[in-house]
DNA sequence: CATCCGTTTATTGTCAACAATTCTATTGTT
DNA sequence: AACAATAGAATTGTTGACAATAAACGGATG
């Protein structure tokens, strides 16, 4: 069940415009990390590289400001977005607080169809949990979606928007593995389905406590670490925290 | 205590681009209600009644859509973003679950001359309430001037940014008042007090909760009408909900 | 009278050139 | 050798022109 956001639907596009298409290549590219956090974009290199002129990049690049993935300082350019820890940690105090109000909505609103989809999620990612690729697979992509799908039966698609469209692309910029520390995801596993528990028996208020404490867990390893590493800025292969459960 | 954004500082000013400006002048404008939801946006003639180009239009126009405020289609144009009643709604509920964690937080780190700051502004608006022009002002600016503070005491500047920068302008945009409902402002005022109490006495989880009460109360309103008045396509001058409390 | 079709008009998308600013590197001085 | 000033190169900001698409108009036809 992987998330495509919005692809290109023919090869030799045409419905959309010149921007649209580098808009979405490029932030992309800096959600998977080929554009490097604190890095320089350079219009010229860039727009030769994609082929296109200045004017549909750069109304591109403005577009990334707009989503506040990219910083733009006048007459000097534009550099990917990059944060420090404790950036990160207001990020998940971000999530907590929103994504215990998506389980309490996804309770209310999940049918039992929706529920069996959740828990054979939930099923294909145990499958993998146990092998090395697997828990690798499991740590940068499988445990994210388990959080989109619970967003997504939320039904408030302004929530869906703040969660998949700008916190979950930060998240994976800087996604890490909660390395050396194996019983996390089994534990995470438990309490994947215990939510699932939860919003089964549509009992909202749970979900939305489960899912707390379940992220707040993952925001206090970051918060350890924060105090051991002091004022580290954060660099790519961090190893906790981000995926820390989830 | 009023809350700019960020607003030019010399005259002549020559420090930021065109892009800037403008991007910071149509965004005042759509919150201001000079460019009204579901509008289009005529290149050619706001490029001139601005005395700019194109090309930075377009490109401060492409900076709104990441932000959400403006839709562009391809090939057609863009139009300033029009919320209905259930749209509005979802911010709502967001709102709750964010301005919770707001008040929580603030708990934690507000100082005692921070409370100080709060309660004169409380009490300013006490003053205001009574008198005509007063109750309008105090629902138009005021009250989302206290929930500003609010925010900005939580100290997390990315909850900053998705409240302020985000939700109360579309707040502002159907920004309506609780016309015919004299009680609920001096409800609102109360609720006001008593979650500055809490957070005097660093009580985070009460100030969560109370404020929780607070925007909910707002919500159940809109909903209410909602009901009412079926699939209306929320026009401009809408008489609850928005600021129904606050 | 409504509808369809082609033409005209206006608006959007794209590009390449120019202007303005910043960064770089060399030179000259202490 | 270290630092400042200056000239050059590279990059960003802005503009106007051109191409492509969509909207508006008008006439012919059922």
């Amino acid at each position: 069940m992987a998330m495509k956001v919005g692809s290109a639907p023919t090869l030799t596009s045409k419905s959309s415009t010149l921007a649209d298409d580098v808009f979405e290549q490029l932030r992309a590219s800096i959600v998977k990390g080929e554009l490097t956090p604190g890095s320089k974009i350079n219009e010229p290199q860039l727009s030769k590289q994609h082929g296109i002129s200045r004017g549909p990049l750069r109304e591109a690049i403005r577009r990334l400001e707009g989503c506040k993935l990219v910083e733009i300082k006048p007459n000097v350019g534009a550099n990917i977005v990059s944060l420090d820890i404790p950036q990160v940690i207001e990020i998940y105090e971000i999530r907590e607080s929103l994504e215990g109000l998506a389980s309490r909505l996804a309770a209310l609103n999940a049918s039992t169809e929706d529920c069996r989809k959740l828990r054979s999620l939930l099923t294909e990612h145990e499958l993998h949990i146990h092998s090395q690729n697997g828990r690798r697979y499991y740590q940068r992509e499988g445990d994210l979606d388990f959080h989109f799908q619970i967003v997504q039966l939320s039904r408030n698609s302004r929530l869906f928007d703040i969660l998949c469209g700008e916190l979950y692309h930060l998240m994976r910029m800087y996604r890490v593995q909660t390395a050396n520390e194996p019983s996390r995801p089994v534990q995470a596993f438990k309490e994947h389905h215990q939510i699932v528990d939860a919003i089964e028996q549509g009992d909202g208020e749970l979900a939305e406590l489960l899912m707390n404490r379940h992220i707040s867990t993952a925001r206090k390893a970051l918060l350890a670490r924060l105090d051991g590493k002091p004022q580290t800025k954060f660099s790519e292969n961090v190893d906790a925290g981000a995926s820390a459960h989830q």
